[in-house]
DNA sequence: TTACGTCCTG
DNA sequence: CAGGACGTAA
């Protein structure tokens, strides 16, 4: 469960054939490299049967790569894999890769920014596609062997009663001894040249990359690493050359520039605390239950790029995903449900970035996004925080997109206005642990206070005018204004801050309703609207319902999310 | 001063 | 929703 773990894992895992032993690592890295070597050396069984089975799941994987037989060649790989007894060719395994990865600071070389050389910066993008595809799909397959590996390990003492990992049912080809038989020499030769491929394709880039901008920006970035967490004035130019720089609420811009790579200050965070805020695992897929005449506004993907192949494979890992992740009010797909019991840990980190694009791939299962769901959001772990070598390769392609931003965007305007439902009276320490991906500068917080006093004004003029149309209409007794969901005000604060009803108003907000309808009815039956300030009392009063805010509002990528739905 | 809030206006 | 004026508390 620790970050350093799991780190090891992931880290080990993701790179099964490019990971060496670190090269001529500057005395300040020493300790941690040693120390990592130690936890390889007292982990390597265990992370050797695991290389060996992530190294089926992609011959697999490639074999037959419809989802339709993907199940039965993923089991068809484990078998194999056992039948050859696990051993592994070694002629694989490749020199040193990007030093930084195994410091946990891969994401140093993410900046391709660095590099001043367009032409070099697009072959280099290109070739970063690429290796994104290849690491995409280690993930999916990583989690599934986390998956299976977990589920192993809790069996452990349990395995003499059950030797055999796999169960019975779980492999359809049993009764297809042919194919079986036929499958490992053709996979053989097959894996062999698969694996030299992907192989030759990752040190290509990793050369590529080291060699663009390792030079320049790698030093550089390395020494700022060691001292200050500010970037440099020449990265710091490049990254808001890169045009993420915009203006707040701006004509949005597609946020996946090529430049725009994992900031630094979410490096120097993630570096630094060892957490990361790029992986967390909230993810608003809902699309709410938007009546069929409401149509999105803003339509503009963050990741309509994403391969379709990617999703189609990724459908099936993820149907039990949404089932884990959503809970009860979730839909996920229907095959999801007899995958058997899930540890949450296993789903998230490789799968919740793309898990967005998978959803609007399928889409068939609207997800209202209640407050339940924001609490389950936050019983998961928090963001696959060691994976560095991987998230940095994530954050560093198109397809992904949790940064640092500096400007506050439409989906944060979103997210802000549900949070209002939780809390009229936000301080600016409890906005800046919400809105985690933003930069925090005295004028986005003086912006997102006063998006809370604008979204404050508007609650109470609507109050207001409700007192004083049900004072004209007669009513006698306070304590009988109610709130509800149909009423007339809620329709009105409703269609204000959860436009697109995608969004399941609490209960508590309804509270805090009545009782403010209450307060400005029973103060202006009073006459008290006399007085300049009669409305102070009842502010007074407000501020103090603040309730928590749910934790899933701090998933990075929540805002973005939630501007799509 | 600075930070935060309200009121008013466009 | 943003900008500005203004009040108030640290």
């Amino acid at each position: 469960t620790c970050c350093e773990c799991l780190h090891q894992r992931c880290s080990s895992l993701a790179f099964p054939r490019t990971r060496a032993p670190a090269p001529v690592p500057c005395a300040a890295d020493r300790d941690q490299l040693s120390d990592q070597h130690l936890q390889d050396q007292l982990s390597s069984q265990h992370l050797r049967a695991k290389r060996a089975r992530v190294e089926s799941i992609i011959q697999g994987m490639s074999l037959l790569p419809t989802p339709q037989a993907f199940g039965t060649s993923l089991e068809a790989a484990f078998g194999h894999e056992r039948e050859r007894g696990g051993e592994m060719p070694r002629e694989f395994k490749r020199k040193p890769r990007v030093p930084q990865q195994a410091t946990g600071a891969g994401r140093q070389v993410a900046p391709m920014a660095g590099s001043p050389h367009a032409e070099g910066c697009q072959q280099l993008k290109e070739q970063l596609c690429f290796l994104e595809q290849q690491l995409r799909r280690l993930q999916e397959k990583f989690s599934q062997v986390c998956d299976s590996g977990n589920t192993a390990q809790t069996q452990e003492g349990a395995e003499k009663v059950h030797p055999l990992p796999e169960k019975p049912g779980d492999r359809p080809d049993k009764d297809t001894p042919l194919w079986k038989s036929g499958l490992p020499s053709a996979a053989r030769v097959l894996s062999q040249a698969l694996k030299h491929e992907l192989a030759g394709v990752t040190s290509q880039v990793v050369d590529s990359v080291l060699k663009t901008v390792w030079p320049k920006a790698a030093n550089q970035l390395l020494q700022q690493h060691r001292s200050l967490p500010v970037p440099g004035p020449d990265v710091r130019r490049e990254y808001f050359a890169a045009g993420k720089c915009r203006k707040p609420l701006a004509k949005p811009s597609p946020r996946n520039a090529p430049g725009s790579l994992g900031s630094p200050q979410a490096e120097a965070l993630s570096g630094a605390s060892g957490k990361s805020l790029g992986s967390h695992a909230g993810s608003f897929s809902s699309k709410g239950v938007r009546k069929p005449s409401q149509v999105p506004s803003m339509g503009y993907s963050l990741v309509s790029a994403a391969p379709v192949q990617d999703s189609q494979l990724l459908s099936q890992l993820l149907g039990y995903g949404q089932h884990s992740l959503w809970g009860s009010s979730s839909c996920g797909s229907p095959s999801a449900l007899e995958r058997g019991p899930l540890e949450p840990l296993d789903l998230h980190w490789g799968t919740v970035k793309l898990r967005s694009s998978v959803v609007r791939q399928q889409q068939q299962h609207p997800l209202p996004l209640s407050p339940a769901d924001m609490e389950s959001l936050a019983l998961l772990p928090a963001g696959r925080d060691g994976c560095g070598e991987l998230q940095a390769a994530m954050d560093g392609v198109p397809f992904t997109s949790t940064h640092m931003q500096e400007a506050l965007t439409p989906g944060h305007l979103k997210k802000a206005k549900l949070m209002f439902f939780f809390t009229r009276y936000p301080s600016s320490t409890l906005l800046k642990t919400y809105f985690l991906d933003v930069q925090f500068s005295r004028c986005i917080t003086s912006q997102l206070i006063k998006w809370f006093s604008n979204f404050r004004e508007f609650y109470y003029i609507q109050v207001e005018k409700f007192a004083r149309q049900a004072l004209l209409e007669g009513v006698v007794d306070a304590g009988t204004l109610r709130v509800s969901r149909d009423s007339e005000l809620f329709r009105a604060l409703n269609m204000h801050y959860n436009k697109g009803n995608d969004f399941e108003v609490p209960g508590r907000f309804l509270e805090v309703a009545s009782l403010t309808l209450q307060e400005f009815f029973s103060a202006i039956r009073a006459g008290k609207d006399a007085d300049p300030s009669w409305k102070k009392p009842i502010y007074k009063i407000i501020s103090k319902l603040d309730s928590n805010i749910p934790e899933g509002f701090k998933a990075a990528g929540c805002s973005q999310e939630l501007l799509r739905s």
